[in-house]
DNA sequence: GAGTGATCATTA
DNA sequence: TAATGATCACTC
């Protein structure tokens, strides 16, 4: 049994709890929580993420913080298939669109984000029913200096772009490591950025996200 | 609307 | 088939 609700007291603790985690479906895990299992993720795209949060104590909520605030660690799960590779990119966080002179790189809620993140791989493939998937090895992990500087590179040059009015011209494919997507309810939901000639306009809020080529480098890097 | 959790689904 | 752009549900 691995029925814990409270929340994390240490590092240790928490990887402990991860790592009792691994090979149960999450199915089961749900079962435990006494929690209905969804037929699909259509209309729950969330409900993974939200499961794990639970079963791990993570305070819950939409609050602007790491989902274990003692230990400045974030949780994120992440879908593979078969062969251990993502099956999709990592949400970050949003990206601010104005306002941002002058940010610096480590302030920046990317880097704050990702200071400490326990991964939890799932395996994921569509074909499998969610109930039967697989929950894997999770691990922590922080990004050593090289990943730290790509990282920078890739949030420097899209918030530069941002700053300068660049964000309609701004596609998923820039970035390296780093990606500005939209990140909305729907293609109506607006807010605030800064126009080609620095005037104010309406666009699409966006997100940063991790390309699954670096969060599949983070898997290669754990386990081989 | 902005933030949390993400995956869906069409396009290239 | 991978990746980009679009979307879903929920809280505050």
């Amino acid at each position: 049994m691995v029925i814990m609700y409270s929340s994390p007291v240490s590092l240790v603790e928490l990887q402990l709890r991860s790592n009792a985690l691994a090979g149960l479906t999450l199915g089961q895990i749900a079962a435990q929580l006494q929690l209905p299992v969804p037929a699909n993720l259509q209309k729950d795209k969330g409900w993974v993420g939200q499961l794990l949060e639970q079963v791990l104590g993570a305070s819950a909520g939409s609050k602007a913080e790491p989902d274990f605030p003692h230990l400045g660690v974030e949780l994120k799960t992440l879908p593979i298939d078969r062969h251990g590779k993502p099956l999709e990119s990592t949400y970050v966080c949003v990206a601010p669109l104005t306002g941002v002179a002058g940010q610096q790189w480590h302030e920046s809620w990317v880097c704050r984000k990702l200071q400490h993140v326990l991964w939890v791989p799932i395996l994921a493939e569509r074909q499998i029913p969610l109930a039967e998937r697989v929950v894997g090895s999770a691990f922590l992990w922080q990004p050593n200096s090289e990943q730290q500087r790509a990282l920078q590179m890739d949030w420097e040059e899209l918030m530069e772009k941002i700053s300068l009015g660049g964000i309609a011209d701004i596609r998923g494919a820039q970035g390296k490591l780093l990606q500005l997507r939209p990140k909305a309810a729907n293609s109506k939901a607006l807010t605030n950025a800064i126009g080609a000639h620095g005037e104010p306009i309406r666009t699409l809020p966006r997100g940063f996200y991790l390309k699954a080529g670096f969060t599949a480098s983070l898997l290669q890097q754990q386990f081989g």
